[in-house]
DNA sequence: CACCAATATAGGATAAAACATATATAAGGC
DNA sequence: GCCTTATATATGTTTTATCCTATATTGGTG
């Protein structure tokens, strides 16, 4: 369903072809919100050609196969901003890897320590590539900022924050783990403290 | 594949029917960090079944239908454990609301603030939500909090960092939002100002 | 000249998730 | 007596997403 309208979103700045929604809007400007694979962004076309939404037309090229350039319809249009306009329930929460967490305790605190590590290098890496691209963003529209350009921003700056906000978590937790294996490394000790 | 090892993870700790752990464990504990439906549930405990991670017994009951009680093997413990281990590749960013906010310039500047408020509202109570249980969680461990109590606070406190998070940025987005408008209010005076 | 990358579209297969329905018993409220 | 809730499991269907393969052309690199 969310493709639908991020393709309709895409298609309603100007026609597009599959190829040109996969690998210039998916893959480079949605891809801090949004993935699809190839075969996705081409089905959902087909689907949105059947319900009226776009219409297509064959553009003949010489030197490279042909496209297939889509064009968002009256109703097509209609039904992107509607969903716009409405607040939709947040989807579930879903992270794999609080269930790692979860059941943490199965593993050595070593173990663990290092799960956490990893993700925070891989969450790093994500919030360098976002800082990037945001400074990017900021170079190309400069102090001449549109809505549009805005908006953007905008989400550049939400992925950004998730990011940070993961990466203090989990700091804070990696901190909490080492002095838990700090106190059970002085668990003797502590112990003859209390019987003194 | 997640579901798989969340439910091998409860089953670690002791033999559960597939009612249970969709009522008590899914629902209930696991539900700020993965959802499922029963239908799922019943066949991922077939699924891990066949694949001789887990055993069921029938246990008959009188007064109500009869249970099929899952315990973990050895092979199942194996599993989780070398999946608890091993960092796992962060999962696509997907979140439909930043599309919402991508291609919000479609919409006025009001019906855009809406949209963004009413999350601010669904966020707020689901953080209220994540507040409420993490004090029942204190309250149940007290102060001999062991280390898997420490693993689900920990949980608790990630998915409120998040909700955090997000409130954040909707606040300052939905400032940035309000300055935008007063500033396109106050338009034809600046375009004065700029000729003088 | 073989191989690979870029351009361009399409379909088969599978996995994961969501949605709906069926079945069966007992307790409690109206 | 009827309806709802709780207990308990199972299957059918559809949607969404991922993976893999196929097809076809051009240009560049080794």
């Amino acid at each position: 369903m969310s493709l639908d309208h991020a393709i309709l979103g895409f298609l309603a700045d100007g026609d597009l072809s599959g190829y040109d929604i996969k690998t210039r809007c998916v893959d480079r400007d949605a891809s801090h919100f949004w993935t699809a694979d190839q075969a996705q962004v081409y089905r959902t076309l087909d689907r949105l050609e059947s319900a009226r939404y776009v219409t297509s037309k064959q553009k003949i090229q010489t030197g490279k196969p042909n496209r297939k350039v889509y064009r968002i319809t009256r109703a097509g249009r209609v039904r992107l901003d509607d969903w716009l306009a409405t607040s939709h329930a947040l989807p579930p929460y879903r992270d794999p890897f609080l269930i790692q967490v979860y059941f943490g305790s199965e593993l050595s605190d070593e173990a663990l320590a290092d799960v956490l590590e990893r993700t925070r290098t891989q969450r790093q890496m994500r919030l360098s590539a976002l800082r990037e691209r945001a400074t990017s963003h900021a170079m190309e529209v400069g102090s001449g900022a549109d809505r549009a350009a805005l908006m953007h921003r905008m989400t550049l700056d939400a992925a950004m924050a998730a990011e940070r906000a993961a990466i203090d978590w989990l700091d804070d937790s990696l901190d909490t783990l080492r002095s838990l294996a700090a106190e059970s490394g002085s668990q003797r000790q502590l112990f003859r403290e209390d019987q003194a």
